[in-house]
DNA sequence: ATATATGCAAACGCTTTGCATAGAG
DNA sequence: CTCTATGCAAAGCGTTTGCATATAT
């Protein structure tokens, strides 16, 4: 693990903090900011890659285009409502024991899974 | 159903003539333009967005960044390589059963969902 | 002293839109 | 005639990178 940085200890730290929550780049930015740690958006980007690469965190890249990361704790999934973007952690739900026939069939060794599931929030059926 | 447009009719009929293939708006416009289908960017993007819209086709996000299309037959869902952006189609492995309870518990109604499982493939593990 | 982290600004890549034109009903 | 589709070019937007500087070991 290599040196850590001003930036890439707060994020862990703010990350730590606010468990269950998949952070855009901005999102941290903006909370980083609020706690007096004021960085650059590429330097929270090149951190926020980082400890992606160190396994420390995931990075998610959800319906919306945008990139958002998390603390690397038990594996859980999404529930996304489309239209509003609210985001629920789900547990796991897949079924693991199916993938070394799927692994051998491809020739792909998986190393992580990611499921979504879409869908609408209530308040936003109703309008 | 709205009128169908020339673009859209071409892409429709590319992608069932080859099936189980998740195609970048790149890939569709120049499978086309081999096809003396020369479409302009943007009218493959509108196509393709109506076309989803519509639910004749599905759009994806993978890790990558870059939008997918795919026909909407079948749910699946897809094996990828990290590494060279290999793609597999498998079959969806998800409990549905299990969705009742989410849905009460997150207040989001499911319509849709999406598994990616990564990893390398023996060429990209090799290397 | 050397290697990593940061800030700033600019480049990138893919997506999306504005506007004028062409084509279908 | 009216409404949708298309082409072209430009704008958007989040992400990524180059470079000079600061900082940690």
């Amino acid at each position: 693990m290599a040196r850590k940085g001003r930036v890439s200890a707060a994020l862990l730290a703010l990350m730590k903090q606010r468990d269950n929550h998949a952070w855009t780049l901005e999102d941290l930015r903006a909370e980083l900011a609020g706690t007096d740690v004021h960085a650059d958006f590429s330097s929270v980007f090149r951190a926020a890659e980082k400890l992606a690469t160190e396994g420390q965190i995931r990075k998610l890249l959800l319906e919306d285009g945008r990139a958002r990361f998390e603390l690397f704790n038990a594996h859980h999934d999404h529930l996304l409502c489309t239209r509003c973007g609210k985001l629920v952690p789900v547990p796991c739900m897949i079924a693991e024991e199916k993938f070394a026939a799927l692994e051998r069939d491809a020739d792909i060794l998986i190393h992580d899974h990611h499921l979504v599931l879409s869908g609408l929030c209530s308040e936003c059926r109703g309008a």
